[in-house]
RNA sequence: UGGGAGAUAGUUUAAUCGGCAGAACAGUGGACUUUGGAUCCAUCGGUCCUGGUUCGAGUCCAGGUCUCCCAGCCA
């Protein structure tokens, strides 16, 4: 976990929090196995966008590697044409990348091996492991037994090696139909562990795939792919989630059978998100449903959303690296990413004025056409960024909760006849307040007090609020996305009876201000660049902005201890 | 009710051979402040249960409880 003398400096091997896969491979290499060396991998299957789940995972996999002086490849899972595409390729590619993570030139896909696992395939067969076998898919799911009943051996298992290899090469040449047989390892139909209960290895798929085409009809399953791709890719420790754990036999069973180099698999818990959703089942319908714009939307746990979002890859990166690397199901809160995202931007971000909910003021006693270029620092964290010029002049905005008028105990900002600073510029007093017809406030007088430029006043005076304001002639409008959670509730995969995770959805997960003032140093600021709007939180440039009319999306708020306690008054 | 895995503050975790249960996030209170931000200080709060071994148990032993995963020709 976070460690105090750490939390603003990249993280080093030695001052990331150690875990159990580290004290597995500590020991390896202790023991001089493997050979000293660490080499693993991250296996995506092209068939989804990456979300923050998959971003623990591959820094798992290349930051561990890193530490220990070795390598870690990116190896596609490909091995159904049915579900894979190239355009999930193209975006994990981009995602990972953007992450801050090179796996050089090793970029690996499982159908580079298919031509070995062929060959392998036909290695099991010979030695008597592994047999064609004619029963359907429903025959094949009764005779496999149930949790707690045995299977039952398939009439075709004791199929002669001279038969088993004539129907494999059939299967490879396409003389049968889909469904028609499977080859399948045999093992043990009486295991406890039903992956051992003679898994398929290969399936009939009358199915082009991505990158081998029409080559081939009949494609590996997960587990006769992966711990084999895993060894011709000289992998020292296969990473994996939880799920998998019960597999480990089996990936053990096929590496001894063939007796190649064989990787340690080692399984991890998988992150989860509270007020989130991270199947990619999910996910996916969120996409499709058009529950979200797309897998970019700011508001999904994608990298694709984040970056969208305004979230730096280096927070990502620091906040994969704290979260635990243990067996146990956990959660984390949402709130524990936002304080790494902060964190960063707070270091970082150029900050800006921006009023968002804009209230008209006129400074009654300051000259109707004079205009002044006050003095602002862009990064109090960060003396480097130097400072820039913000006009002021007579009209100006201010953000609607700025001001009451009948202002509750600890409310003390803007109300009549109360005097605050205007931050950079003046400490001003309203003086009266205008409404429309139907009382609401509609715009402030106020007088401003001219010795007080730059924000101090000579004569010790103190005021209890700083606002932030823009000049009315000088604002440029932008669009402000404001963002909350996409759920409203902290664990949305927990149903009951008749409910869906959609039912969850935020209504308000999304709100869109039109009309909001931003300080005219904006102008220009490219897709992606992220500020600080002072007193209010970090925003990002969105790639719908233009040139008229910036967009931003709201990153994260700031902390904000009036609302917690406005929150606690209405209680 | 088969097999596998797990359980330490609200959350996520640390604890060498059995030797003072330590952090972070969240919460609360305060200091400071030209962002009610940031920072700083303080504070709240924990070993799933019942026994046993031991000078001493989160750790070892026995029994129990609860949670998660597995019956795709998905990964």
């Amino acid at each position: 976990m976070p460690n105090p003398d750490t939390q603003k400096t990249p993280e080093t091997a030695d001052t990331r929090p150690s875990n159990f896969i580290r004290d597995i491979i500590a020991g390896h290499m202790d023991a001089q196995r493997f050979g000293g060396k660490v080499h693993t991998r991250f296996p995506p299957e092209p068939n989804g966008y990456l979300h923050i789940g998959h971003a623990k995972s591959i820094a798992v996999n290349f930051e561990t590697a890193a530490d220990y002086g070795g390598k870690c490849n990116l190896r596609f899972d490909d091995t159904n044409p049915i579900k894979e595409e190239q355009e999930y390729i193209d975006a994990i590619i981009q995602d990972i990348r953007w992450l801050g993570y090179d796996w050089e030139d090793r970029l690996f896909y499982a159908s580079d091996y298919f031509d070995q696992l062929y060959e392998w395939a036909v290695q099991l067969v010979k030695q008597g492991k592994a047999y064609v076998d004619h029963l359907s898919p429903e025959e094949i799911r009764e005779y496999r037994g149930t949790l707690t009943e045995p299977g039952k051996d398939s009439p075709y298992r004791n199929r002669s090696v001279e038969e088993n290899l004539d129907l494999l090469e059939r299967m490879r040449k396409g003389e049968f139909k889909e469904g028609e047989c499977v080859l399948r390892a045999k093992i043990d139909m009486e295991s406890p562990n039903i992956n051992l209960r003679d898994p398929v290895m290969y399936r009939i798929l009358h199915a082009a795939h991505h990158r081998t085409g029409d080559k081939w009809c009949i494609y590996p399953t997960y587990d006769w792919a992966h711990g084999q791709s895993d060894s011709i890719e000289g992998i020292t420790h296969s990473i994996c989630t939880l799920e998998f754990e019960d597999h480990r036999p089996l990936y053990d069973w096929y590496l001894n059978q063939l007796g190649v180099h064989h990787p340690q698999q080692i399984e991890f818990a998988r992150l989860n998100l509270s007020y989130t959703v991270l199947s990619k089942r999910k996910l996916i319908r969120l996409v499709q449903e058009g529950r979200v714009a797309g897998w970019d939307d700011p508001r999904m746990p994608t990298i694709s959303g984040m970056r969208r979002r305004g979230y730096p890859p280096a927070a990502i990166r620091t906040f994969a690296n704290h979260v635990g690397v243990t067996k146990t199901n956990t959660v984390i809160e949402l709130q524990l990413l936002e304080y790494f995202i902060r964190q960063h931007l707070n270091l970082h971000a150029l900050r800006k004025m921006a009023v968002l909910k804009p209230l008209r003021v006129v400074i009654e006693n300051y000259p109707e056409d004079q205009v002044e270029e006050m003095d602002a620092i862009n990064n109090p964290e960060d003396e480097a960024a130097g400072t820039r010029k913000v006009p002021f002049s007579r009209v100006l905005y201010i953000e609607q909760d700025d001001f009451m008028e009948d202002p509750p105990k600890k409310f003390y900002r803007l109300a009549p006849g109360r005097e605050v600073r205007l931050r950079n510029a003046y400490f001003v007093t309203c003086t009266d307040v205008i409404k429309d017809e139907d009382g609401n406030v509609v715009e402030l007088r106020c007088t401003y007090d001219p010795a007080t430029r730059g924000g101090d006043s000579p004569d010790g005076r103190k005021v209890k609020a700083t606002l932030h304001w823009v000049s009315a002639a000088h604002a440029l409008e932008a669009e402000v996305r404001l963002y909350d959670t996409l759920f409203t509730k902290e664990n949305p995969n927990e149903t009951g009876e008749g409910e869906d995770f959609t039912d969850f959805i935020n209504p308000e997960s999304l709100v869109v201000l039109e009309k909001c003032y931003i300080e005219p140093s904006l102008a220009g600021a490219e897709p992606g660049s992220r500020f600080q709007f002072e007193r209010q939180g970090y925003f990002c440039v969105d790639p719908d902005s233009r040139d008229e009319k910036l967009v931003f999306n709201r990153t994260v708020p700031l902390k904000d201890t009036w609302a917690k306690l406005k929150k606690k008054q209405n209680k």
